[in-house]
Formats: C-alpha cells, structure tokens, sequence
RNA sequence: UCCCCGGUAGCUCAAGCGGCAGAGCGGGUGACUGUUAAUCACCAUGUUGGCGGUUCAAGUCCGCCCCGGGGAGCCA
C-alpha cells in the first residue's frame, strides 16, 4: 500500500521503504544521459528529496516540462543514495506533472534572490528556502507562545478588531467607514482599527486572571522604516495580581522560552541564517537564553548615556524626561551591556495614562525591552488600579472621561494591583531569524504606499 | 513626514569628458552512465522607471513625477 508522506517525514526515515507517493515543487534538476536527478521540496522542511527519474517511466513530452517551479507527484522506493550529499533519495516507478511552470516565466531561478525583487513577487517567496524557512520559524514561534501561556494558567483571549477608542494615543488610527458613505454611521460613532488589545485584556484579566492576546493591530503612521509595518501582530499578556518586578520577570521567562524552543525545534532553518545571513544568530540566541537580562532604571540608562555622549557623539544628547532614541539604545543593547536590556520606571511624562504612578510621583512603572539588532520588542507597565489617581491622569491627558466609564469601573469594583505587556510577533521573529526589514518577517506586509495581494 | 543613495536583459550588475548598450547568472538547443551551485558547446535576449527639456547626438546633463533601499522621527 501507497503512502502518502511529506518530505519530511520520509527523510527521518532509518530504513528504506518501498512504494512511496510524494509530492513537491522542483527545486533543481540535472540530467544525465537516461535518467534525471529532481529535487523537489514541499515546504515541510528544509531539504529536498532528490528523486531518481529514468527516462523510460515517463513520456518524452512530460520529461520535459518537469522544470524548475512545477508541482509533480512521484511514486517509488526509498533507498540509500550513492552521492554523499543526501542520505536518502527516491527512486521514481512513476512521475506524475501536476503543474507545469514555464521557465522561460518563472521568475524565481536556482540562484540567490536578493530581498528586494523577492517582495516583488511575495505570493512566490515562500518557495525560496529563506522565506519558507521564516514561515516555519514563525509558525513554531506563535505555537511556542500559546504553550507558554497556556502551560501557566493563561487565558487565550480574542479582543475586539474594530475600537471606538484610540485606547493610549498609540498612534495614527485607521478609521472604519462603510463603503459609500462618507462617515461612520454604522455603529453611530466613529470606528477605528485596534491599536492594541491592551484596555480589553485589562477587563478581562479582572476576572479570569491571567489572559493573552495575540493577533493583528492597525497603526496608520506614516512611518517608513525596516522596522514599521501598518498591520502587525502582537502579544499582549495582562495579568491580575502582577506588579511590575512580576511582570518584567514573565516578559524575561517569556522570550527565553520562546527562543529555546525555536532554538531547538527549528535548528536547520536557524541554521541557513546563520550560514547566509548572519554568522553571530545562533550565539545571540544562546546568550538570550542563558543570561540574566540586565534590568537598569531610566535614571541609570539616562546616567550611562550620559558618560557615553561624549565618546560616542550622540545625534541627541541624553536628557532625563526625554525619550531613549534609537541611537541611545543601540548603544546599550549592542555595546554598553551586549545583549538584552530591560529599562523601567520611566518619566511620567513620557507615558500614557493608564501606567500606575510610583511613590516619587515623577515616574511610572513602565519598562521596556530591548534586543540587540531589533531595538524595542516589548512595551509593559503595572497599570493604574487607584481610582482617584487613574481619573487625574486622564484629565491631565484631557481624555474624555465619559468614553472610559467602563475602563474606569474596573478601578471600582474590586480593583486590584495588575500588569501586562505587549511584544511585536513580527519583531521578535526579525530577531529569532536575523532579518533586517519587517517585510520580509511577514507573508504579505502592509507598509504605507504598498498594498499589494 | 524629513535627509541620503539607487532604478540598464528574467536576475545581479558594468558602460572615462554626452559619441555603435555589455558581462555573469538564468533561459533555449545539443552532448555527457550517479549528478548535487553538475560540466562542455552553440543560440536569443533591451521602450536604459515615466513625462518633458538642453544638444548634431542623452543610459549619461537639467526639471517634475513614480518606484525601491538606507538613516531619522514615532513606535511594537
């Protein structure tokens, strides 16, 4: 009987089998004089199956045609191969053509891509060995963050897409308009795309506990950077009863998890990138695992600056009460302490509403990580739970008050002390894989001025 | 949104001072008894991003626009 298996599965074999059935699309294929070498690949792994294909299987006509970029079907043995660079390989009884792909068309060759045609033609990257290899990392990596909740008692929570609110001034919003008219009257008021999940999760962390978010949100900032993209997916835990020393040790545990377990489940894709793009991943990676993230308060990271202005000759001087610009922290992550910086307790100033005030009442319990290479992938805070403080943030922030009733009674009815903080997916996939331009971490990106798919 | 760089064959790139638009790869055809970035021989590749201008002559100089990349701001 036929088996019908993914390449995969068949390369992890340790016995040889007869009468396989594979499918694939082909990757190369060198001829000799009465038989064919194919590689075909099916997405499932890295490597390809190479298959052995005498010419008398198959007609002269769909010989031909079985060409870099077709999708064909194959039935054979599975023997030990003769060359040393495989160690199994199929040889074919049968060869179906599935879909042929002209090659005279097909836009993608044997050869190195660079990335920016690659975008060009993004419905065909994945079938390059770098793009495939970051969608099975990113597949594994959203798996690895829902093991990780939900092995600590978290809740998978689905906030809403579509907000009434621009939840913390989190930027420009997409407003939702129905088609034909000119404004929202849909749902009588004006519409936007979500932000963040953030203000939802804090609802409803205040009775299940502990719960995550993870899905897409809209940031319509004209902002065109390797690192910006208008549709993103993020992370968003909250957690009842967490404070921020709490809250940062989760966000440490969080990312270290994660990146040991991509680490070892997708140590071949990690590996390409390695090897072609970026020599240092795997020992970052490692370093990330093993070592304490360094923790340093605001003040710290502003004093550090500082002494190092000099040296350095930073674009923008450091200033307590100013932000920590990009510059600023590619010298703390990548110079100063060489791996992952978490800084907290930030001017008040700098920072939304909702963050809990501390005891010095200049600064609030905010922090942010950073990584070395991709800058800021986390954003968190211990949220304001005191009533009266939360309701004179908001009229410093002249917020009307009326719209956040509902956000607000969460501080009247058994309110408690409670965190949480949100990770760019498609950031932290840059840094597990070494890709330096968000568009290339996801399938089909979404960047001002490009709405291509 | 601001600053800088770029756009030439399917891809990656080359073409002093403005003077016949080229190479490698890929593709096609053929050869080769096990290849693996296969090898060897031969063949074809073009609105030089678009529009306008200067000039005997523009890939090259000027203006505007479009697209791509890098940096900054904002952020995740």
């Amino acid at each position: 009987m036929k088996q019908k298996q993914t390449v995969r599965e068949i390369l992890k074999q340790d016995r040889e089998i007869l009468d396989l059935e594979v499918c694939g699309w082909v990757r190369t294929r060198r001829d000799s004089k009465g038989f064919s070498f194919v590689e075909i690949n099916d997405g499932s792994c890295l490597q390809n199956l190479q298959l052995v294909i005498d010419h008398t299987r198959l007609d002269k006509n769909q010989l031909k045609k079985i060409t870099l970029g077709s999708s064909i079907k194959a039935v054979g043995d599975l023997v030990l191969s003769i060359g040393s660079k495989q160690k199994w390989e199929l040889q074919c009884k049968k060869v179906y053509l599935l879909g042929e792909a002209d090659p005279e068309k097909y836009p993608l060759q044997k050869k190195r891509h660079s990335d920016e045609f690659l975008r060009k033609i993004a419905h065909l990257r994945v079938r390059t060995n770098k793009y495939s290899a970051i969608n099975r990392i990113r597949s594994k990596a959203a798996f690895f963050i829902h093991k990780f909740f939900q092995e600590r008692d978290f809740h998978y929570i689905h906030t809403p897409i579509i907000t009434s609110s621009d939840c913390e001034g989190a930027g420009e919003l997409f407003q939702l308009i129905k088609r034909g008219e000119k404004e929202t009257k849909f749902f009588s008021k004006n519409a936007y795309l979500t932000v963040s999940g953030q203000l939802a999760a804090e609802a409803l962390c205040m009775g299940l506990g502990r719960v995550y978010t993870f899905g897409p949100t809209f940031r319509a900032e004209d902002s065109n950077t390797p690192r910006h993209a208008a549709e993103f997916w993020m992370v968003e835990p909250e957690m009842a009863f967490f404070d921020l020393n709490d809250n940062i040790d989760l966000a440490e545990e969080f990312i270290k998890f994660v990146t040991k377990n991509v680490l070892e489940t997708c140590r071949e894709d990690i590996e390409l990138f390695r090897r072609f793009v970026d020599k240092e991943l795997i020992g970052r990676l490692e370093k990330v695992v093993k070592d304490p993230f360094v923790r340093i308060e605001y003040s710290e990271a502003i004093e550090i600056l500082k002494s190092a202005h000099k040296k350095e000759n930073f674009e923008f001087e450091p200033i307590w009460g100013d932000d920590i610009h990009t510059e600023h922290e590619k010298y703390l992550c990548e110079k100063q302490f060489k791996g992952p910086v978490v800084v907290y307790n930030y001017p008040r100033t700098l920072k939304p509403f909702y963050m809990r005030v501390n005891d010095d009442n200049n600064t609030v319990a905010a922090m942010d990580i950073l990584l070395p290479k991709v800058g800021e992938v986390v954003g968190g805070s211990q949220r304001e739970e005191r009533l009266n403080v939360l309701i004179e943030n908001m009229q410093k922030k002249n917020m009307d008050i009326e719209e956040y009733e509902w956000y607000i009674d969460l501080r009247r009815y058994g309110s408690v002390v409670h965190s949480g903080f949100g990770l760019g997916f498609d950031r932290f996939v840059m840094f597990l894989c070494a890709v330096s331009n968000i568009r290339d971490a996801i399938p089909f990106p979404r960047t001002p001025g490009t709405l291509s798919y």
